[in-house]
RNA sequence: GCGGUCGUGGCGGAAUGGUAGACGCGCCAGCUUGAGGUGCUGGUGGGGGCAACCCCGUGGAAGUUCGAAUCUUCUCGACCGCACCA
């Protein structure tokens, strides 16, 4: 058991001398329903005129059943910004809702026979009771779930709206089939090229699918990505890759015979200065051509049907080893006249990028050479590195990628890189053999998922009208209830009756599209439809043009390139049909690091729980574990992310319950900056509660002694003095640590602070340490709000507001200033000693008295001093 | 494979060109308490010295500077993302 507020019971228990003690299990609720009974925290749809919004958002959870600690960092993150923010003067909404279709809810109805919709609703009822004892300031009649019809219904809206502008396209694309399960499979559900529960090999396969057009804004959502100053850099270079802008050309390659009606591969390139270093041409598995020759040659087919095994993720073909088939084919090359090359096809070139082929210069491109050396391809450096003999350089294990002067390459020989590409493009352009493009690595997004549990899309496939919308007025298109997951597949497809609808256009029987949305679409609005939640359109107009864009997002970076993506593209798309003024929904974006724990295992291999294992301390100091129920000694693991199946995982709830919300939340906060990984500790916890304890003692003694609320601590002297520049000192160092997301910083200036105030003692303090006591619990508010008003409560009975209600503090510029300095003294940049000067000291007076000071007079040992270096307030370093 | 991030005491970290190790955890010593997973006080990077002090030290190597954890180049290691997990 910790050291804690305990039961009654349990005090007597400890003997007949009680301290007295915060007691967290009481006034923990008593505060959450204070702050709900005054509606602290409930912002309006339209703020009134003159208010100075701020729109705090944390990545919505999803409703797994239970909150982890990485939920417990990123929402006492987004609070500390929201209660902060709200003292400083601001209209802070501060919403939660839950991201609630997906997989999960499935595999759960799969499993153990649960509704999907009973499963996520039970799910976050019990989540939000969790959430809820965190003591967070949130709007929670704002409240709203993605699977909830009133929100994917004008999701459906959004869609219709968007196909209505030209946004939304059906096209063909690959996806990973379970041939055993009749389902498509997530990437995460293939584990070396096998369906995760079937255990068959995994098959591509092409599906008609839906696909929003995010590519239409490229070019804007790289070049707007300038324009977001409060995004980390590292998110925007990842986005910048993720889009991928090059510049390069498109070549096509004349095939010295056709096959079937193709006469010519179209290539895409990013380096046309080697062309002349060409050896081989590659096409994708999937490229027509190929397809092409695998249906006259068994081998061809063969082999596709194995690069086919490899599942469609761009790290497991990438990682591959490099595997080809060579067709027999042959290009010509397009300026060498009569020379041609073989066609392959390879297993690392991606249909999706560029046109699906390649053309292999093994010199100059590692990929290429690896291939090359494998199949016996050859090799010809055509660029130059500068000072290499062109008679003798050769290319070894390592292709040369650097800059240089081309050779071996026709017309092209003598110039530089950039103005090779210039001159081959040209020349391809003028022969009609390609051309100079932009070549985008982002790819449309592929919505249409072959799942129950998602937004089902609103249209209705009709043999003679095509894919007709849902009309307006027969929206939503909601998800039957009665549903089968008995059977391998979709279950929305094998629904008796759910698909089969008259067609909308002309009345004829038609079918239901059966595909739901990716649930990124769900989580690509939900910020604007925060504003407005109960609106019966998507957005109010008033609503989201008051409170967007999101003034702090707040959120971990493994959203950093899909999910900002998405919602940005969102943006720009709800703006174009009329749903929002703006394009960027984020103007401040903070990424979090994760929560991460020792793992522990058996001597039999079995992972253990932390609560099932003993830390034991050897004599040493070196640190040992004991599995609980059997005393046999258990090993201790690396440090890693808190994980199931590693089960180093350590409950919130179980801590809240033993700990307290604010210990929870002060710990979080106090290890370590929060945009790096947390290691979860018990002593960590156990030291943070110890902290709690100590600002209520130290009040609590204190009250006797202080004197009444309101009277001026004025201008004190001596110890009095120096606890109130501490104060004020405090204010300014924590203010500055909250603005920059420093909480760490800020957790150890109130550490010092309250170091200060024990420290400050005799009569002629009270005032002062009245002062001190208000500042300390108002600073540290934002961090454990329940404890901060027990504690204002103690120091101002009777007062009407709570701290959730006050200003921020604020602190007077006349004591801040320090009365005297501390200079760092160096000879030849070696700290030689200190020397204190009045705050008002001259630069002579300061030279003078730093020259003076005994131990650097003995460094400078009577060597003239050449150089002296004076930063006023810090340094003056002398160089002899 | 491609892209990204991070390396500072026993541990988490502070310092973003100016006194390296603030603050906390852990550990050591003392006091308090009938007792302690309590409270309080002091100490705590490594080496040398009775001491005053001196030398070394921010993953490794080199460089720029009066001065580098911080800037530059190379290198080693750990972690994250890669389009159907959310």
């Amino acid at each position: 058991m910790p050291p804690s507020a305990a039961p009654a019971g349990d005090r007597a228990a400890q003997g007949p001398r009680p301290e007295p003690r915060h007691d967290f299990r009481t006034a923990e609720p008593r505060w959450q329903a204070e702050w709900e009974r005054r509606g602290c925290f409930a912002v309006p749809d339209v703020p009134p005129p003159g208010a100075r919004k701020y729109y705090v958002l944390e990545m919505f959870p999803y409703p797994s059943g239970k909150i982890h600690m990485g939920h417990v960092r990123n929402y006492t993150l987004g609070d500390v910004v929201a209660r902060y923010k709200r003292a400083r003067g601001h209209l802070v909404m501060h919403p939660m809702g839950w991201d609630a279709f997906g997989l999960p809810a499935e595999n759960a109805a799969r499993e153990r026979g649960i509704h999907p919709g009973r499963w996520t609703y039970d799910n976050i009822a019990a989540m939000r009771a969790e959430l809820k004892r965190m003591g967070l300031s949130l709007d929670w009649a704002r409240e709203f779930a993605t699977c909830d019809p009133e929100y994917y219904g004008q999701q459906q809206r959004l869609f219709l709206d968007f196909w209505k502008a030209g946004l939304v396209e059906r096209k063909e694309s690959w996806v990973n089939w379970d041939p055993v399960d009749q389902t498509v499979l997530a990437n995460e559900q293939v584990i070396d090229g096998r369906g995760w529960r079937s255990g068959a090999p995994v098959e591509k396969k092409k599906l008609a699918q839906w696909f929003f057009r995010i590519t239409r804004y490229a070019e804007d959502l790289l070049a707007a990505l300038d324009g977001l100053d409060r995004w980390p850099e590292r998110v925007k270079l990842m986005q910048a890759n993720w889009i991928g802008r090059s510049e390069g050309a498109r070549v096509r390659f004349r095939l010295a015979e056709a096959v079937a009606d193709i006469a010519e591969v179209e290539v895409f390139t990013t380096r046309p200065d080697t062309l002349f270093g060409m050896s081989f041409l590659a096409l994708a598995a999937e490229h027509p051509l190929a397809q092409a020759v695998a249906a006259r040659d068994p081998k061809a087919a063969e082999f596709i049907a194995e690069c086919r095994r490899m599942g469609t993720s761009e790290a497991a073909i990438e990682q591959a080893e490099k595997r080809g088939h060579d067709t027999g084919l042959r290009v010509a090359h397009p300026f060498l006249e009569g020379v041609t090359f073989p066609v392959w096809i390879a297993n690392f070139v991606l249909m999706e990028y560029g046109t699906g082929a390649i053309f292999g210069c093994p010199g100059h491109d590692q990929r290429d050479l690896e291939f090359a050396r494998k199949y016996g391809l050859s090799v010809l450096p055509v660029v130059l590195p500068p000072g290499a003999d062109p008679a003798r350089f050769t290319i070894g294990e390592e292709a040369y990628v650097e800059d240089g002067t081309i050779f071996n390459s026709g017309f092209l020989d003598g110039l530089s890189v950039p103005e090779a590409k210039r001159r081959v493009v040209e020349a391809l352009e003028r022969t009609g053999q390609g051309e100079g493009v932009v070549n985008w690595r982002l790819r449309d997004w592929g919505v249409s998922r072959q799942r129950y549990w998602g937004c089902p899309i609103p249209v209705i496939h009709c043999e003679g009208c095509g894919a007709v919308p849902v009309p307006e007025d027969r929206l939503p298109v909601l998800l039957p209830e009665d549903v089968d997951f008995s059977r391998p597949g979709n279950p929305l497809d094998h629904h008796p009756r759910w698909k089969h609808v008259d067609c909308p256009r002309c009345g004829r029987p038609a079918r239901r599209e059966t595909d739901t949305f990716d649930t990124f679409v769900d989580s690509s609005w939900y910020f604007a439809r925060f504003c407005s939640p109960r609106a019966p359109v998507p957005v109010t107009r008033e609503a989201v043009d008051a409170w967007l864009p999101v003034d702090q997002y707040i959120g971990g970076i493994e959203h950093a390139i899909l999910h900002l993506l998405y919602s940005r593209f969102f943006a720009r798309a709800m703006r174009d049909t009329g749903h929002l003024a703006l394009a960027e929904p984020f103007a401040g974006l903070f990424t979090q690091g994760m929560v991460t724990h020792e793992s522990y295992r058996a001597a039999d291999g079995r992972w253990l729980y932390p609560e099932e294992v003993e830390i034991v301390t050897a004599p040493d100091g070196s640190r040992g574990a004991v599995e609980k129920a059997t005393r046999a000694p258990a090993t201790i693991g690396r440090v890693e992310a808190m994980s199931k199946s590693k089960r180093n995982t350590v409950d919130p709830g179980a801590i809240i319950e033993r700990y307290g919300a604010d210990t929870a939340r002060w710990f979080i906060l106090s290890d370590n900056p929060p945009e790096r990984d947390m290691e979860w500790t018990e002593a960590g916890v156990a030291g943070a509660f110890r902290f709690t304890q100590r600002l209520w003692r130290m009040t609590a003694l204190a009250l006797p002694s202080l004197p009444p609320p309101g009277t001026p601590p004025g201008d004190a002297a001596g110890a009095a003095r120096r606890l109130r520049q501490a104060t004020h000192r405090t204010i300014a160092a924590v203010t500055e640590a909250l603005e920059g997301f420093a909480f760490n910083v800020a957790v150890a200036r109130i550490h010092e602070f309250a170091n200060a105030i024990a420290e400050a003692e005799g009569a002629d303090c009270a005032a002062a340490r009245r002062e001190a006591l208000e500042t300390i619990t108002r600073l540290a508010a934002p961090m454990m709000p329940h404890l901060a008003e027990e504690l204002w409560s103690m120091l101002r009975p009777g007062e009407a507001r709570l701290v959730a209600e006050l200003p921020w503090p604020e602190a007077d510029p006349a004591l801040l200033k320090a009365d005297t300095l501390t200079i760092a003294v160096q000879v030849l940049g070696r700290l030689r000693g200190t020397i204190e000067v009045p705050a008002g000291a001259t630069e002579a007076e300061v030279l003078a008295a730093a020259e003076a000071e005994p131990n650097v007079q003995r460094a400078l040992a009577g060597r003239p001093i050449r150089k002296r270096i004076h930063v006023p307030g810090r340094i003056v370093n002398f160089v002899v």
